[in-house]
DNA sequence: CTTGACCTTCCCATGATGGAAAGGTTCAGG
DNA sequence: CCTGAACCTTTCCATCATGGGAAGGTCAAG
């Protein structure tokens, strides 16, 4: 690692010199790693960037910054199609935050029922837990749940 | 649907002369779909079981309580791997039931840490989505915290 | 024997990510 | 100007659990 390199990259934006980068480095400003970025651009996520005459890709700082925005949307748990749509939104002035609103409310209604669905494994499990004296023997009243405790026949 | 079928298979275990089944009747009576019915076996998860003369699997009593046990392990939220050992154990008269609870309370473990990991972007997201108002206007709470809004350049 | 329901295997797709191979580019230092 | 290291390119494969479909064979009732 190069230490000016560095130190420059961090400068970023104050140094016009510098734009526009490669995609190596378009990856560490922006904390997506180089393979997801060449996988975004095959979605269509960020438009296909300028090449070198070597076929490099090129980035500049606003293909840096709708990746940083793709990254924190993932961190927040939208899905790649759901980012696709709220990228289109953010690129587009005239835009109804009731647009954005309302992927957002379908996501949160989807982390809830996920959410809720895992709380009811974790509590029939805390329950088994509780009920398993976790010693050597083979009784255990986790295998017999599994096992169809309340209907079984033999 | 066959209708004295349907009746033949509720009584089950009653009817011998109904035993083995072809894979859609385990499928049917365990509530996996015969898909991955063929899959578990793939994955070494059921023994692979008997066959007549043209190919078909012939299912007797203990694979169907095996593909009951999968799913049941399944709706707890078990991977494949985990309930490769669970089957593993259950099959295993000499088990120690600490193992059990083991492989049970990683599980709890790692759905607690989910579950976290969702209720912390829920959060967020809740926050957000109060702060917009969602109308015909472009300006977006959501969309800036997307773009960076702490430290945002230009 | 025909017919329709059922079964077989094989291939492909999902969604987000990573790994690795085989080969081409860039650029700083000699 | 050339070389070597670091970087880039595309393409294929893997994950995990599940489903869909195609092409073809089997079974059982009529």
């Amino acid at each position: 690692m190069n230490h000016s390199h560095e130190a420059t990259e961090r400068l970023g934006a104050l140094d016009s010199r510098l734009w526009p980068v490669a995609i190596g480095a378009a990856a560490r400003l922006s904390g997506v790693s180089a393979k997801m970025v060449r996988h975004y651009e095959a979605l269509g996520l960020l438009p296909p960037v300028a090449r070198t005459d070597g076929g490099y890709r090129q980035y500049v700082q606003a293909d840096v910054r709708t990746l940083q925005f793709i990254k924190r949307a993932r961190e927040l748990g939208f899905s790649m199609a759901e980012i696709a749509e709220l990228v289109d939104l953010w690129n587009n002035r005239k835009r109804a935050s009731a647009s954005v609103k309302r992927i957002a409310q379908r996501h949160v209604d989807d982390l809830t029922q996920r959410i809720e669905a895992m709380q009811a494994m974790q509590r029939t499990l805390l329950v088994l837990l509780e009920h398993c004296c976790g010693d050597e023997r083979p009784d255990c009243p986790i295998l017999e749940d599994l096992a169809g405790a309340c209907c079984q026949m033999a």
